[in-house]
DNA sequence: AATCAATCGGCAAAAACGTGCAGAATCAAG
DNA sequence: CTTGATTCTGCACGTTTTTGCCGATTGATT
């Protein structure tokens, strides 16, 4: 029997009975519980599985609704925020992507720092309405209302007209080969817009997304200027140096 | 049977009954109560449920915006939305302008009547998120902080290519000879644009600004088809009515 | 105040885990 | 076919997690 073939098995039994465990997989397969826990531990580390004492678990469809996620590790996504504003230099122009991550960076933005900010959410901009500094573009279109966002043709049109210096991009799922990816077929046509025309492309991610993958690619990990995310195993964040992102851990040392 | 299942299992069946026991998940998972408390604690200590005695319940969900929302539709305000919201029939497209009137016209919108509605307020998208039969429409533009609304060039644009059945248009001052008037020229552009290719247009106004007058005018009060205001002397009402204009008093009876 | 159930913290046993290592299996040339 | 390198596998050992139980405490109810 072949690694990779067990692997695969491993995968659709999990997928039939949306959950396995190490010590039958073991007798299943006739090899040693620590070899099946080596497959489990690969696998997780693809993204194709959850990993959790016994065995493991199918991937939890993570698309909760936003008010459930709006109050979610606040203080990890304050941090993330607060390290993605420092990024920006007074007159640029930034574009911020829906999603409660990045809006934390428009909750984040310096008071003082004059900014040209362009998006197409509502919480973000209703957010700026606040700050004294930042001038707003909002993008129309067609309301989505699960994301608090416009989409649609209209959008991603207005993207394509725009350059931004950078491009404050959330995502679902992170994953040094696989890339950047996301749950909503629509949403990721806005947001490969937004990555198209900016000059930096900043993905601000919740560490639990690193490793993970979504149906939906917007962009090769390598087309990431920035990683904003928290603290993290090295081993998760090293893949994406490697590959030439700059990899900013927020929230570690305070 | 795993931990991390049975958690998931947990927190489905709160989902599901919005209350849990321990007594009873204990049972059900044959395991002692202990570890059901346990579990209750992990779930809880990471947001997922509330922790009470002898069981636990679903998170409220966060209503700060909603509370929010309650201050600034008073009863006044929640009854000229309501009135408003019955004009418009299933299928029909709605203008909605920015201001809190018309935000209670949103809010008033029956759950269960399929509308096209366009609005450059971020609120009144904000709010038609949680709604579930409208589909809507956002215009974009530059935004205006102070009326937490799009405005410009764009906007206006944007509405010169939409024929709207209705135009709900809040306004800063409304008389019978200076017709209806706001204070800020940039939205008056808006307005105007609203009110052009709008088929019947609606002002919700409380009564208060009746018989005042603000610097830029919209339109002459006779091309007004609507008028939904508050409970008023007679005489203030008398002279729309005269001009033609279908004067609705919310609020009255009730 | 009194009482009973629920809760919390600590404890110990069992299960599961990760790691380092050595032998077996596999693979790519020579 | 043989050789050397690489990967896979099982085992041993120490660590972590889970679980049930016990005693002390807290909370609700009478």
């Amino acid at each position: 029997m072949l690694t990779a073939e067990r692997k695969r098995m491993i995968l659709n039994l999990l997928k039939a009975e949306g959950q396995v465990q190490a010590d039958k997989l073991a007798r299943r397969f006739k090899v040693s519980e620590d070899t099946i826990r080596r497959d489990l531990r690969q696998l997780a580390k693809e993204g194709l599985l959850e990993r959790v004492h016994g065995g493991a678990l199918l991937r939890p469809p993570v698309c909760g609704l936003y008010a459930k996620r709006e109050h979610q590790s606040p203080d990890a996504k304050r941090a993330i925020g607060a390290a993605t504003a420092a990024l920006f230099q007074r007159g640029q122009t930034v574009a911020i992507d829906a999603g409660t991550t990045p809006l934390a960076v428009a909750e984040a933005l310096s008071n003082t720092l004059p900014l040209s900010v362009v998006t197409h959410s509502l919480p973000v901009g209703l957010a700026l309405c606040e700050h004294p500094a930042v001038e707003v573009l909002m993008l129309g279109g067609t309301l989505f209302k699960q994301a608090r966002a416009c989409a649609g043709a209209e959008t991603v049109d207005a993207y394509r007209r725009i350059h931004a210096d950078f491009c404050v991009l959330g995502l679902a799922g992170l994953h040094p080969e696989a890339g950047a990816t996301t749950f909503d077929p629509e949403e990721a046509l806005v947001k490969r817009a937004m990555i198209q025309n900016a000059g930096a492309v900043v993905a601000v991610a919740a560490p639990e997304k690193l490793g993970t993958i979504a149906p939906h690619l917007l962009a090769p990990a390598d087309r990431l200027t920035h990683l904003v995310t928290g603290p993290a195993p090295e081993e998760q964040l090293e893949p994406f140096r490697t590959l030439g992102v700059n990899v900013i851990v927020a929230g570690a040392g305070n």
